[in-house]
DNA sequence: AACAACGTTTAGTTTTTATTGAACGAATGA
DNA sequence: TCATTCGTTCAATAAAAACTAAACGTTGTT
């Protein structure tokens, strides 16, 4: 007893389909992670692997570790079918959520990394500018000073992120 | 009459360069972006092609081509050096202007055309929706009410990015 | 137990992106 | 004019990423 969709539903599901991997595409995440995204979110019933495969055209394995990628990022969620042991997913429709629990939380990772680096360049420094001539120290300062801007830097958008407003805008 | 920069100085430069290919890389601009800029960024003087090629040890068609990139976000600035018609390069000190002239910029335009591709499935629903009976335009609503609720969030996302506080917090 | 239906992993392939060497044209100055 | 020094472009290659088919382990069914 399957749903007959109507032809122009069935062409706007897929030109949204095609939108959502050119846009996640365009920002580094796989094309096929936003056709996923896309098809679950327009879909009205979770929807199982193999529906999945069948609608995308694309391997098993590529939606299985797909559909675990926007699982992390918060982006579709598994649901339990009542006597049916296949996976079923559906889409988070809450885009804020999304972002606060998945897309940011990416960030703020890349962004911890790259701060903490940035540490530990600036120490290694500083403890080497303590045994050097005054001549050597006054050019390793000028890198010195640098390295603090970044890390000012650094710890303004550690703030902006971590700053609950935010999450409130989303 | 080269400086001859001590060895823990050079140390330091070179991590923090690898560091900032790392960074760049894990945000999908490519390495050779983060390097370029790291190394320009903490050199007291412009440097010219050829000296970033030696520096980085990447060709000089790399460099070209990413320094052309670096402009383009304003990250980077080209700068004339009296009697050498070499072209020099220094980096934006300034982060929160960077932002807002390159990396937003970039941003927002994607997000333009995500809004824009939305619209256009929307507006072919919205007509196929006209000429059909009941019981299928029951069943497009629901595809439209999604539709309809993924445009809102990103007029949401549209307004903050233009949204001139986000400018004045960078 | 033997079988079938699933989802995952792995190893290999295809596709895309990054990077390079070499050729080129513009500008400089002998 | 000719030779040189630059930066860019372009065709080719190398490296990375996406994608797949097939094998696998698990779970449920007969």
């Amino acid at each position: 007893m399957s749903t007959p969709s109507s032809q122009p539903l069935d062409a706007a599901r897929r030109k949204f389909i095609e939108a959502g991997g050119n846009t996640t595409q365009s920002f580094g995440f796989g094309r096929i992670a936003g056709q996923l995204f896309a098809l679950l979110y327009l879909s009205a019933k979770p929807l199982c692997l193999d529906d999945i495969v069948r609608e995308l055209g694309v391997s098993k394995a590529s939606v299985s570790t797909t559909v675990r990628q926007l699982e992390q990022w918060a982006a579709v969620r598994r649901v339990w079918v009542k006597g049916d042991r296949k996976d079923y997913y559906e889409a988070e429709t809450d885009f804020g959520a999304m972002l606060r629990h998945g897309l940011l939380m990416t960030f703020r990772k890349k962004v911890e990394t790259a701060g903490a680096q940035i540490g530990l360049v600036e120490n290694s420094l500083k403890r080497a500018m303590e045994n050097v001539d005054d001549a050597q120290r006054q050019e390793m300062q000028v890198v010195a000073d640098r390295l603090q801007r970044a890390r000012d830097f650094h710890e303004k958008i550690h703030g902006m992120l971590n700053n609950p407003v935010i999450d409130h805008l989303l």
